[in-house]
DNA sequence: TAGATTGTTAATCGATTAACAATC
DNA sequence: TAGATTGTTAATCGATTAACAATC
């Protein structure tokens, strides 16, 4: 599969809020879908959903549209891994913790199988079926578990460090919740997200709407 | 001002950015700074910076760059309210009650003044200093406290019906941590933040280098 | 001064959409 | 059949970057 080359990143993000809309689909006994009817769902154009669909090589059907499961299960064959991945939580905290509970269920293939921090409250005890180990642990539960994949939500202050030690120990892909600028080696992925700014673009357009 | 055309939506993220890691400048006693340090800490080039900085009419001098207290006062001006904005997190869950402690302190002119629940256990309680009513007070609460920006963290079960109330109350944005497809009209802003999405973006690109 | 930097236009790149042939 | 839909190319749009003059 070298041969592939990678999806946008934009289409990626896409795929993944086809796939969590189609779920709802079958849950609700729907067997086919029309790119008009993933479109209006994501607010986005009908071609842009037959041209994401047409890049993964999918095909529909003209009377019926896309069949849900068959989609689902392509979806599924260009995002997840064969065997899954392991992902850690890398901070209890709140946010960690909320994480933690908000992914319980959600996705097969791609699993939080452990937390990490030092506070000794956290330490040993079980959020949401996910056992916390201390900072320490770090390398030995990281191969042992096999995790590739590392929610980070330490304290800012705490970031820079623990996210050398992570990729020292070989981790892959972090989805960086702390707002400390990171640096990582390229052949590591690193997704940001930052709440304050999701909020303050809100506030923004809001502000722009109402002159 | 209704005659300032709105900035693009990449560039207010990034301002947004830019004045997270000016403040942790000024905290360490840096006055000034180039277009270049900025970059860097974002991973994004000088030239960016210094369009970004461009469209909201700023300008650096040559020798010492750009001054520091002086640009965070202009984001300022751009992003936010002179009197501020308040907002509500909507679902005081396990993910509600995190980002009501994230957000503590954080920002002066965009402050999270109530939480909304029915849980009875939750309804009256004070969590990081901020009240949480039952539902039934939305429009009470929302109409005194002039809020006018929610983030929705309720079961996607009810995030539906839930937006639909709180457009008809006045809102004007909304931050979406539900994974339910929304509907607003044209004059409240949405923005859609859905962890999963970001977490399989990681997945995917991780699994792409590994091949 | 030479070198480093800013500000800004023009070119490029990438992502979205318009247009339309094919088909059921 | 007529109308609705898919698949796909070409055009457009928007965002980023290259290039470079100005300046300290």
């Amino acid at each position: 599969m070298k041969n592939t080359i990678a999806l946008p990143s934009k289409t990626v993000e896409r795929l993944s809020q086809y796939r969590r809309n189609l779920l709802s689909c079958v849950a609700s006994g729907k067997t086919h879908i029309f790119s008009h009817e993933i479109a209006a769902l994501l607010h986005i154009t009908p071609v842009q959903v037959r041209r994401d669909i047409m890049l993964i090589g999918y095909s529909g059907t003209l009377r019926k549209g896309y069949d849900v499961q068959e989609l689902i299960d392509l979806i599924g064959d260009i995002i997840d891994s064969e065997n899954g991945q392991n992902v850690a939580v890398v901070g209890a905290g709140n946010l960690g913790r909320a994480i933690i509970s908000y992914f319980k269920g959600k996705r097969s293939k791609l699993l939080i199988v452990g937390a990490f921090d030092t506070n000794p409250e956290k330490v040993d005890k079980v959020f949401a079926g996910v056992q916390c180990y201390h900072f320490d642990k770090l390398e030995e539960i990281i191969e042992k578990e096999n995790i590739s994949i590392v929610i980070l939500t330490v304290p800012p202050t705490e970031a820079v460090k623990v996210t050398e030690h992570l990729v020292n120990t070989g981790i892959k892909g972090i989805l960086n919740f702390t707002t400390a600028p990171l640096n990582v080696s390229e052949d590591v992925f690193l997704e940001e997200y930052d709440m304050i700014t999701s909020l303050e673009k809100v506030a923004y357009f809001v502000k722009k709407n109402e002159k």
